[in-house]
DNA sequence: AATGAATGAGGATTCATTCAT
DNA sequence: AATGAATGAATCCTCATTCAT
């Protein structure tokens, strides 16, 4: 009459949400599984149970980070205004996601790094990449078919758009005191628009 | 008279080429000071005779990683041609360069990621992006004082500017097939420069 | 009236039939509790229900496997024939028994290993040892009494007889291929018959 | 001028030496890496610049323990004395080594197990056994050609007698009480030797 | 300068066993 | 009787670093 509730979701989410805090705070390689069973509040057996390794952890963790917050970033294609207004709206979104998150950032270098030597961590990376890439593929040709932008290349636009997203936020995590998101992000962000405006 | 040539410069450029590569191939944590030995050539005393730990190695050669190629670079301040002409072929350049390097570049985010937990890495990466961005920032403002660009902020332009670069240094990391030099490296900068020029 | 069958006999077999299974497969100390239990098909909980520990199945293996056979053999003492020709009889049978049950015989080392540590394993094996030795000694003395052997330390002639059996085990587990049941067996055993024999 | 000594031979049989005893005193499973590090007066990482792994101590002792000793006994071949007489010298010769090294054979049984799942070990006992059984067939054959023996299968009979030797250690080791060297493996050896005897 | 044997603290992982349900 | 998630002590092995020579 009372089967136990299958807890494994829970679980493994506060294990993951344990393992995030930790490495964020000490990088991949000097977190302690230790250091994740305690603040995960289980126990290293827990852990095993739930995740084969430190490894399987991180793939994980890279698994949940790689594939939020796309899915409300596609309403932007049919909502209202400009498509000049909504490509800063989602600049905007991601900026203030980042600022949002900005304690587990830190770890994204890791994880890219990981990607080169870790096959499973890559392909998420590779999706999420490829996921933005096309919504702001679609955007732009959005603005061309509209006459709000000239005839470019929505490709080869969209891989500037998001690398200077992607840029910035390299130069961020280095050096946080000098990235003025505000003003730098947005003039970035307009000038490119500025180059895709119809003149 | 006749002093015997100091091999000590050798030696440690024979053990940071060892140690570059290793850790190109494997990451700096699964790469082992006994791997460096080995690809140097030399003993495990030599290695602890020029470096006194691994993070020193790690360190030197983020030093010489992140020192290089600027220099070259200045020199475009005063060359000939438009403004435009150099920007590209400031950026023509770096592209030639990571892809000169393209087995090196493997270890970009192990810095960048380092950097963010070791301030000795830091500071080089710090200074190489500032550099970067001052050449950037002398070089577009001499386009809008010559009249060749209109009135924009020239810092953050430069930070657009380069941002776009190493975006897509990201991007061709995690996805190198996808990535197209050639032709979005291209576009990407046109559009900025589009967006730059006096209409 | 009509007691549920006790079923904790059959789960007992069951995990002890799981167990000696996976234990000749991979050896004690390889051989997990889940591999145990995956093989019973009944649940970890199960097991321990029925054996306290690992240990514990390990003596109740060693306990079925040294406990039987020896009564249906008893029945030779007074069987029919010539004292030759039943020890003859003896020991095909042993031969026929370890044939077939050839998978299981591999951990036979182990249980031996075992006893050198483990006082209860060691009990279940020096009592086989020693009904056979007596079946042997009984059968010789019989011999010996009619006339048909001559008179030897009926004692030291079993030794030898069932460490001629036992030590041609050993062969075969080390070396299965060489060891030829059929010819040196046959033949060990008529030369010690040989030696008993009356001149 | 003084060119360290080698002492990679000395550390070995060092190493070997602690493990063979600590095996010995704990079997294989329960002795720990750090017992066999205490033992030895050497660190945990003198062990494994020298051997890769336990199991790799393991098959360097069984290869030591089945390798010696062949070499002394084959000088009986060519000795004085009767055939029988030098069987018998064979024969008493391993029973003193085994007492001599009583410590030691405990191991035996996990040698045995061992070989069965780990082929290094099995191929060393392998050997020995053939060594051992050539050694016997050679003589035997030579107490027929002789006319000591009679036409018997020299391999058959040979086969009988080292099982013989074999059954008795088990059983000596079983219990070590209830085996009376001196009484029970003469007699069985006799008993061999009257059934090859020309009659 | 150079060698490489030796060190030993540290860490990921395993697995027999327990116990709330 | 039975389940299987949870426990955590125990253990093998690694590897950056040292130091006698």
């Amino acid at each position: 009459m009372s089967p136990r509730p299958d807890v494994s979701v829970t679980r493994k989410n506060q294990i993951l949400d344990a393992a995030t805090a930790v490495f964020a705070r000490l990088g991949f390689h000097d977190a302690r599984m230790d250091d994740i069973v305690q603040a995960s509040g289980l126990s290293k057996g827990a852990l095993y149970w739930y995740f084969k390794s430190k490894e399987d952890i991180i793939t994980a963790i890279s698994q949940r980070l790689f594939t939020t917050d796309i899915e409300q970033l596609v309403g932007l294609l049919h909502a209202e205004g400009s498509v000049s207004e909504r490509l800063q709206q989602l600049i905007q979104a991601r900026i203030a996601g980042l600022q949002e998150m900005s304690d587990v950032v830190t770890i994204l270098f890791e994880f890219y790094a990981t990607a080169l030597h870790q096959d499973g961590v890559r392909q998420f990376i590779k999706a999420y990449f490829q996921n933005f890439h096309e919504l702001l593929v679609a955007l732009i040709q959005q603005g061309i078919d509209r006459g709000e932008f000239r005839y470019v290349d929505a490709v080869a636009a969209a891989a500037a758009l998001d690398a200077v997203f992607e840029g910035l936020v390299v130069r961020w995590l280095i050096d946080p005191e000098a990235m003025q998101w505000a003003s730098v992000g947005e003039a970035a962000l307009r000038l490119l628009l500025d180059g895709l405006k119809r003149q």
